[in-house]
RNA sequence: GGCCUUGUAGCUCAACUGGAUAGAGCACCUCACUACGGAUGAGGAGGUUUGGGGUUCGAAUCCCUACAAGGUCACCA
């Protein structure tokens, strides 16, 4: 459930229920609320209340409502008025209310405390389901950019969220990697970049694999892939002593992208430790008859749903993916008592989900409907589709330090004030290339495909991470230059520009956007609500002076403004997991 | 073939979930700099929101239909 958390716009809805009361007309301060909205143009108002929804149970034309709702209206508090425009009512305010509700709560940082959601569930997040023995390449960042985002918002937005992940660390995939390595490999194992190594193995064995499909040898590769899987399953022999040890240097390289992303799960589920598990469940419920033997396999018939046949156990008795996943869920719910399940994963798997999600009630398991998959599409590059198994990709710590060398030569060419240390200049390059990277990937709608392509995004112009980071350097510039002029008591009121008017709503905004941003599943709200801060701004900037300001109280007025557009800034890059830059 | 997603300026995307004149960024053309950091701003041009119906005061948004793109539909994960 949401708060009304802005005060203005409470005011606003209270004042118009009691006026809808003079038409008989009973609203909730929640739906007036909910209906008032953005007015187009600043010179149209403020706020925004459409009174077409009354017409034909008022019998009565829009404007005409509007002007009765106007006459009817109790006395606005101080700063508040009504104006007519057609059929809407809108309100004005003035910026000193605006200033002393809003900006000095952004100032001293209690407006990001304000208690957006009330009795909202405690929900798990599982994201970035990464897989041993196989590279790790651009399109498993969106996931993690994507779950990473989410788990801030819905953080920010009052839920309380445990984040997971689920490795994959077993599977013909691993058995495949390990059997190259073990027959087929005449290299030696690399000092370093393991992790990265075991990817080209697995290619390497898929495209062998594939070369020998039809041959005389492929028998025997299956038979001796299902010697690997054997002793995997065991827990004993040559092969399940390889897996151990090459299983940690993919993990070590994933603990690499992830401290540079800024990335931390509170609980990893590897699907090695549910594997047995799910097999007993779904034996369990076998047993029970809710589960059917089909063709010497379990599973479950969800025809009549449309969703097919959804096999558990393979007919050598093995679980398979369905099969994991429902040991898993089970063991969230039991592990966490959360009341909400999210998936991040991407859109092939929305079949799966659908299944696992219809077994999990037919299971009778009450927090079935609880689970959510979230959907989202692909990054391709210009080359087309990328797959581990082909051997096609760059892994992502080589695209990293490409965009980070690029941008510390950008900081170099650019930059202006003291020379800058290796180390700073490290660390702000590191900054900018994860802003580059997470902003580019994050102002997209999750349903959207993305092309990556490295030269494009490379350019910094418009709207990327780096001209966000751009505006907030440049702010801070500012800020800091003028710190000792900054005065305790600031007179909004004379902050009467357009522009400024503007930046005022817009900061006014933020915590709404973050709610939706979390509850719509879309950090892209998030990402384009600061580009138009930015936008916003940057006008402002070119058109107006803060250090010339006319008067003394309007330079402390827009010194203030700045400042908590500054942090607004910040605050929302950081929903985004996105670091801010000192200098840059 | 069934189901899901998507279709908006030349290109890449928005549009506060049904509201006011559909907005940005690239690219293109004009302007504005001994500046508060030009990694900028202002302006111009660019639209039958894939086509066709429907719902209503009102549709890019909801419904139907055709078309196009992508995904998916039992021993992969």
């Amino acid at each position: 459930m949401q708060v009304m958390h802005d005060k203005i716009k409470l005011e606003l809805a209270d004042a118009l229920r009691s006026a809808l009361k003079h038409f008989d007309t009973e609203m909730e301060t929640e739906e007036v609320y909910a209906l008032l909205s953005v007015p187009p143009n600043v010179k149209m108002g403020h706020y925004a209340f459409p009174c077409f929804s009354l017409a034909k149970a008022l019998r009565k034309a829009p404007p005409a409502i509007a002007a009765d709702l106007q006459a009817a209206l109790p006395a606005l508090s101080e700063g508040l008025s009504s104006k007519l425009v057609g059929p809407y009512l809108n309100f004005v305010v003035n910026s000193q209310v605006l200033g002393q509700a809003i900006m000095q709560a952004i100032l001293d940082g209690s407006y990001f405390a304000s208690e957006l959601t009330r009795e909202v569930p405690k929900t798990m997040i599982e994201f970035s389901q990464p897989n041993t023995h196989k590279a790790l390449h651009i399109g498993h960042l969106r996931n993690t950019f994507l779950g990473d985002a989410l788990i801030k918002l819905y953080r920010y937005a009052g839920y309380e969220v445990v984040s997971s992940t689920f490795p994959g660390d077993v599977g013909t995939h691993v058995a495949k990697c390990l059997w190259y390595m073990e027959n087929k490999n005449e290299e030696p194992v690399p000092e370093s970049r393991r992790g990265i190594w075991l990817g080209e193995m697995y290619a390497k064995a898929n495209s062998l694999l594939k070369e020998e499909t039809g041959t005389e040898r492929e028998e025997i590769n299956r038979a001796e892939l299902t010697e690997v899987l054997k002793q995997l399953e065991k827990g004993e022999g040559k092969y399940y002593e390889l897996w151990k040890e090459t299983r940690q240097w993919s993990i070590d390289g994933m603990k690499d992208a992830y401290n540079w992303a800024g990335v931390s799960f509170d609980q990893w589920y590897w699907e090695s430790e549910v594997d047995s598990d799910s097999v007993k469940l779904a034996r369990e419920y076998l047993a029970k008859g809710i589960f059917i033997e089909s063709e010497g396999t379990v599973g479950v018939d969800l025809e009549d749903e449309g969703l097919g046949y959804c096999m558990l156990l393979k007919s050598d008795g093995n679980g398979n993916y369905a099969a994991k996943d429902i040991e898993l869920a089970r063991r969230k719910f039991a592990d966490y008592e959360v009341e909400k399940n999210i998936y991040v994963v991407d859109k092939r798997q929305e079949h799966h989900f659908q299944q696992v999600f219809a077994t999990l009630k037919r299971m009778g398991f009450e927090h079935a409907d609880k689970c959510y998959h979230l959907k989202y599409d692909f990054v391709s590059t210009s080359e087309g589709m990328l797959a581990s198994r082909k051997g096609n990709i760059q892994p992502v710590m080589d695209i990293i330090e490409a965009m980070e060398q690029h941008a510390k030569q950008e900081i170099v060419d650019h930059s202006t004030g003291d020379a800058w240390t290796e180390e700073e200049l490290n660390r702000t390059g590191s900054i900018i290339a994860k802003g580059a990277l997470k902003y580019g990937m994050l102002k997209y709608d999750p349903a959207k495909p993305i092309v990556f392509d490295m030269d494009e995004w490379m350019k910094w112009d418009g709207d990327s991470g780096p001209y966000l980071h751009y505006q907030y350097v440049r702010i801070n510039s500012l800020c800091k230059r003028l710190a000792e002029e900054m005065q305790e008591n600031v007179d909004w009121a004379v902050l009467k520009e357009d522009k400024e008017m503007e930046i005022l709503l817009k900061l006014a905004s933020f915590n709404q956007v973050a709610v939706n941003a979390a509850q719509q599943y879309r950090p892209n709200l998030m990402a384009n609500y600061l580009f138009e801060l930015c936008k916003l701004y940057s006008s402002f900037w070119s058109a107006h002076s803060v250090k010339d300001a006319a008067t003394d109280e309007l330079k402390t007025a827009r010194l203030a403004m700045s400042q908590a557009v500054s942090t607004v800034l910040k605050k929302g890059l950081g929903l985004l997991a996105i670091p801010v830059p000192e200098r840059m």
